[in-house]
DNA sequence: TCTATATATCGTAATATTGCAATATATAGG
DNA sequence: CCTATATATTGCAATATTACGATATATAGA
């Protein structure tokens, strides 16, 4: 059916695969390489960056700032927006409770 | 249009990104932590888990496996599944990538 | 006020994902 | 060989995502 049974899952599985999705566009995955180089940008630095078109960028700026992976801030004409650290320890828990050891235990 | 200009971006981001997207889901990050947890688990063992078909467990368990995420054995009629640590440090280190000192240089 | 600049939103079309029933495949044990 | 068990695949239908042109909004400066 294409819909996902939200209410099946736990607060914190919901909150990682959201923001995991969020991060599952190369386009955003490389809005955020920009802005981890550049340290900020306005929505016009990615469009002269990446094949798209001013509209499908603002689209994916507002997905990463829905998931709280960016922050935006007005500053006259432009929105200046960077990298929001708030939830990267939440990722990096997960990923690392992922590989404890003995993790691989029926595979060769 | 719904489709992603995969030409236009670098290997590493379109490896980064496909594995975020298997982890995008909440059926799939119960999955990896019911694996962190219990170490291995046949299809069946998330059958009974999740409210999901044996189908869309089996589905979602192949996209594990196509992301790299998870290994599968077959083991007389069933097929034992682990999580496979292969990729875990790229995404670490793409999230200490984000996560690095003043990164955040124009919201307050 | 008028214009230029910058971003957001809407409408729409194309494509992708999700879920399940039904079916296929494959192995173990009688 | 037959049956039970376990998993994978196929074929839909429903929903979600992606992209872009067109348009709306909002501010700065002449």
């Amino acid at each position: 059916m294409g819909i996902t049974k939200v209410e099946s899952y736990n607060e914190q599985t919901l909150t990682l695969a959201s923001i995991f999705k969020a991060l599952g566009h190369p386009a955003r995955i490389a809005i955020l390489e920009y802005l981890a180089k550049e340290k900020k940008c306005i929505c016009g630095d990615i469009v002269t960056e990446l094949p798209l078109s001013q509209a499908s960028v603002s689209r994916h700026l507002q997905e990463l700032k829905i998931a709280g992976l960016i922050q935006g801030t007005i500053s006259g004409t432009s929105v200046c927006y960077c990298i929001n650290e708030q939830h990267l320890p939440v990722i990096e828990q997960f990923i690392t409770h992922l590989n404890s050891p003995n993790i691989n235990t029926c595979c060769p």
